[in-house]
RNA sequence: GCGGGCAUAGCUCAGUCUGGCUAGAGCGUCGGUCUCAUGAGCCGAAAGUCCCGAGUUCAAAUCUCGGUGCCCGCACCA
């Protein structure tokens, strides 16, 4: 038997985080596992370089997606070394082999009558000469009136649309107003493989790969689109195709045939082997794409390639109390993690010993620092660095003869990482470590040094041979490490089923030194990367330059108000409180970053604060300069998204002497409320 | 609105599919103890309404129904 492992392709627009990282390091401790077995193993990483959102990157940026994809992959790539994963094949789905692979593959579909052409109808760019995918069109939320909602998504209201759901659409390419033109599409008949699918032997997979594989199975599968009106991405071989190229989704699992067809010239030995077991390991949003679609454009291809073994798919870490976020940049990411100073080996300790398994799981700084103090150099850390002082003082660094055998219950652990259930593992390893420390205790060699020389060698020898077993154990885990420990040993780096079984005697042992720091600057850490507090309003000093009723309404003023960058109407109903001289040319405070509304007829892009107390109503004003953003204790930085009226709503906002109060969080400019009252602002 | 998931000790998590010892582990806390070791080690203890309620069963953390809270996906409305 052969085993081949991969895990899923990382998408490369940007850094990968903590949680990223997850299925990257699990395939490589499984890999090392079945290394140590003897076994035969191939294993395949890369990264997904095609699809839209580096298109919109580049086209936002003004680069060319070939330097983003490179910046990315090197970037990847150093971060996945620097966490000592050692991958066989490690490459990209932009190689040529994929391209080759991708389209070979599409025309036998073709051949064998899985395919369909299908024809929709999509927005159209006239100028640009091309079909605009979702993302590329720009106008009017037909919801909310927000002029630059996307195609896919109203960044205002947050609504989803679809294209033509945009009123005034807008090439995002060339400003120019997009036609709706027919184009056609290739189509997976997904629904025709279903039966084949489902005989798939599901039996070794994680419950979440088959619980969504089922509710797939469960709706029926439906024709799905492999290409798309794109130019990044792999061609597609057909006449009429020549702007269009395969969707994503298509081409990135076959990336794994491709990046091992380019790095190894036995590649078909892997693919096409009756012998091998294909092991996935992916997160659980990956599911689909493995369980199905993947193994379907195999299936449908006909030519006995690999079908996918075990599908591996583990939950989310989520960070500190929220969620890992790449976009608003919450979290940890690979790079801090070497910028930390804590080694790569500590975060793979820290990721399996809390890897989300069966169900989500949280990191936190403050875990982090007890693991490491207090399990890795408590227990095991502490463990070597005795025994190796003590046969260093005592007995001239060297090992003595063996009076019974070094009994250690390692076939468990073997057992649970077969499983592959690597967090288990790894605290049954700490737990052998323990009982290895107790060993050390009960002996009391410190005692037995002067009493019987003899029997404290032995048992130094004893446990010396214990430290070996639990280093070859961990190896997988903790690469780094086991090799330091090793050298410590005064033994070869070298992991097998003999090494672990073998007792040693009448070694001449390394140099003991201290295998782990304490890290004590968790707290500056955790300031470092924890989520900027963002204040929920951008509150602006601006200045009312205009000002007249409302002709369809008694209680409204409009105002035209300047807010430094642009001048803004605010409808507000303030008739009653103030005649219109009173008010302008006033400096007062807005909210600027509030959904635009229709108030009887006319636009208000704004909220005038102002306090109320009983009857009375006051506005509130500033001495600050025209376009000042007013600043809260506490808070970071400033909301730049829209929010709406109930989101405004919910957020208390009090106004008391010369300060605004947000959320109980006092802002940092004075600011003067008009006759003096206090209150709730509204 | 539809679909899915989650809720277990102070904290982080196992256990639930397939009902069954006294519900577990690590950390933290408290008590005791050793001195080889990086203020490390070892022994022990306390700590749980397994979210709530009902049902099935000889037996429920586990199965069924209802409720509450949180999360995710999809859709619709203004």
């Amino acid at each position: 038997m052969k085993y081949l492992v991969t895990s899923a392709l990382p998408y490369v627009n940007n850094i990968p985080h903590l949680g990223n990282l997850i299925p990257v390091i699990s395939a490589d401790i499984y890999t090392r596992y079945l290394r140590l077995k003897g076994e035969k193993v191939l294993s395949v990483l890369g990264t997904d370089e095609h699809g839209t959102t580096t298109e919109t990157i580049a086209l936002k940026n003004n680069v060319t997606e070939k330097e983003i994809v490179d910046k990315y992959f090197k970037i990847h790539k150093e971060i996945y070394e620097w966490f000592n994963c050692d991958y066989d094949c490690f490459g990209r789905t932009s190689n040529n082999e994929t391209k080759e692979t991708v389209q070979e593959i599409f025309l036998k579909l073709k051949e064998n009558n899985y395919l369909q052409e299908q024809e929709i109808k999509q927005y159209y760019d006239e100028k640009a000469k091309r079909f605009l995918s979702d993302r590329f069109i720009e106008g009017t939320c037909p919801h909310c009136k927000y002029e630059e909602a996307r195609g896919d998504q109203c960044d205002a209201c947050q609504k989803l649309l679809n294209p033509t759901d945009l009123i005034k659409p807008k090439s995002k390419l060339s400003d120019a107003e997009p036609v709706l033109k027919k184009t056609k599409h290739y189509y997976l008949k997904l629904n025709e493989l279903q039966r084949e699918l489902e005989k798939i032997n599901k039996e070794e997979w994680t419950e979440n790969a088959k619980s969504v594989t089922k509710a797939w199975f469960k709706e029926g599968l439906k024709p799905r689109a492999i290409t798309r009106d794109l130019k990044w991405g792999i061609p597609v071989p057909e006449k009429g195709y020549e702007n269009k190229v395969f969707y994503v989704w298509f081409d990135a699992p076959i990336g794994y045939i491709g990046i091992t067809k380019e790095k190894r010239k036995d590649w078909e030995d892997w693919w096409f082997g009756k012998d091998v077991k294909l092991i996935q390991f992916m997160g659980k949003d990956n599911i689909p794409f493995h369980s199905i679609m993947f193994p379907a454009s195999l299936i449908g291809r006909k030519k006995g390639f690999k079908i996918v073994d075990v599908i591996d798919a583990n939950e989310y870490i989520n960070y500190e109390n929220t969620k890992f976020s790449k976009s608003r940049g919450i979290g940890v990411f690979g790079d801090n993690a070497k910028e930390t100073g804590i080694e790569a080996d500590i975060w793979r300790y820290y990721l399996t010993i809390n890897r989300p398994e069966t169900s989500d799981t949280t990191f936190t700084w403050e875990d982090l620092q007890d693991k490491n103090n207090n399990e890795l150099l408590g227990n095991l850390g502490n463990l070597v660095n005795r025994t190796l002082s003590f046969i260093k003082r005592n007995f001239n660094s060297k090992t003595g003869r063996l009076k019974e055998k070094p009994e250690l219950e390692v076939q468990e652990v073997l057992e649970l990482y077969k499983k592959r259930n690597f967090k288990e593992a790894l605290k049954k390893i700490m737990h052998l470590s323990k009982k290895a420390n107790n060993e050390f205790q009960t002996r009391e060699p410190w005692k037995t040094k002067n009493e019987d020389p003899e029997k404290c060698l032995a048992d130094l020898t004893l446990i010396h041979n214990l430290i070996k077993k639990i280093t070859v154990l961990i190896q997988p885990i903790m690469p780094n490490k086991a090799d330091e420990i090793m050298t410590q040993l005064g033994l070869e780096k070298k992991y097998d089923l003999e090494v672990l079984k073998k007792d040693y005697e009448e070694i001449k042992i390394g140099k003991p030194k201290a295998l782990f720091k304490k890290i004590e600057t968790i707290n500056e850490l955790k300031n470092k990367y924890s989520p900027k507090k963002k204040c929920p309003l951008k509150i602006k000093v601006g200045k009312i330059t205009n000002i007249k009723k409302h002709p369809e309404a008694d209680k409204l003023y409009i105002e035209q108000v300047d807010i430094g960058d642009k001048k803004i109407q605010i409808i507000s109903g303030l008739v009653e409180h103030y005649e219109p001289k009173n008010l302008l040319n006033k400096k007062i405070l807005v909210v600027e970053n509030l959904k635009p509304a229709k108030i009887r007829g006319e636009k208000s892009e704004g909220m005038l604060l102002a306090v109320q107390e009983k009857e009375k109503v006051g506005v509130l004003e500033s001495s600050e300069d025209i376009g000042n953003i007013i600043e809260f204790e506490g808070y970071e930085e400033t909301n730049q998204e829209i929010i709406d009226i109930k989101e405004f709503q919910k957020i208390k906002l009090f106004a008391k002497k010369n300060k605004l109060y947000l959320n109980e969080a006092k802002s940092s400019q004075n600011i003067k409320i008009d006759k003096e009252i206090k209150g709730v602002v509204k």
